[in-house]
DNA sequence: AAATTATTGCAAATGATTTGCAATATTGCA
DNA sequence: TGCAATATTGCAAATCATTTGCAATAATTT
């Protein structure tokens, strides 16, 4: 008899408590750094894929050449402003709906999901 | 007596003139394969980082895992719009000063860049 | 506790981008 | 024009993020 399912595992687990612990968004190395190795980089990818398929993961994109993750559940949809000097990430909500509306309508595109973040100068660095 | 100076050599010549005639976000790849592989790669991007450094192109992120390039003097300042289906890219205008100067009052950041991508489904492919 | 099957770690592959270096091309000046 | 000075190229190899194959191991059902 055959049987499907998913295992709560360790390093799923662990990939979990990091991403939750740093609650911000951190590359597969990050938290893999947090978890003093403790569990293989190819399981951090594998763990990240898999909370990314069922839609408890965002992947982010700062532009570094590497994706970042982070948790779904704490906030509700969000966006992000990254000091460029030091580093600090900010999440930063708004209302987007109308301007969504507005592209669909201009574009006759139907939108699925859309990046935004911000660079800039946090109050200390400026 | 030393010099110093940019050269306007072909591979630059001919960099810049793929990003003009395909005119719209392209990786280095793509750049490479449109010139039939008469320059190196490696020339390719080191004249894309030229020519970033100089403002005259933009990198744009859609987090398939690697760099696009535009030119930017075409159009003014816009998004995109990626077909997630066919590929199709569009470009999108909008006025976003308000919500720029918002997020900058709520945050006391000083804004320098932003990222704006939309995916969906263009009209063809819904 | 055994059998079944999902998951792991490790090594190696892949893809994008970067770097070192000797060979070559461009440019300013005699 | 011709040459010297130096910027740039191509090629090979390195690097970084991410993925894949596979045999060993762990989780779960009975």
């Amino acid at each position: 008899m055959t049987k499907i399912g998913i295992r709560y595992t360790k390093p799923r687990k662990l990939v979990f408590e990091a991403l939750e612990h740093l609650s911000k968004p951190v590359s597969a190395n990050e938290i893999n750094d947090y978890l003093k190795n403790k569990i293989d980089l190819t399981s951090v990818y594998r763990t990240l894929s898999l909370l990314i398929k069922s839609e408890m993961v965002n992947v982010i994109l700062f532009g570094e050449g590497k994706k970042r993750y982070e948790l779904k559940n704490k906030n509700e949809h969000h966006h992000h402003l990254v000091c460029e000097k030091c580093g600090d990430v900010k999440d930063v909500e708004m209302k987007e709906s109308s301007l969504l509306k507005s592209v669909e309508e201009r574009s006759k595109f139907v939108i699925k999901k859309h990046n935004l973040e911000f660079f800039g100068l946090c109050p200390d660095c400026q």
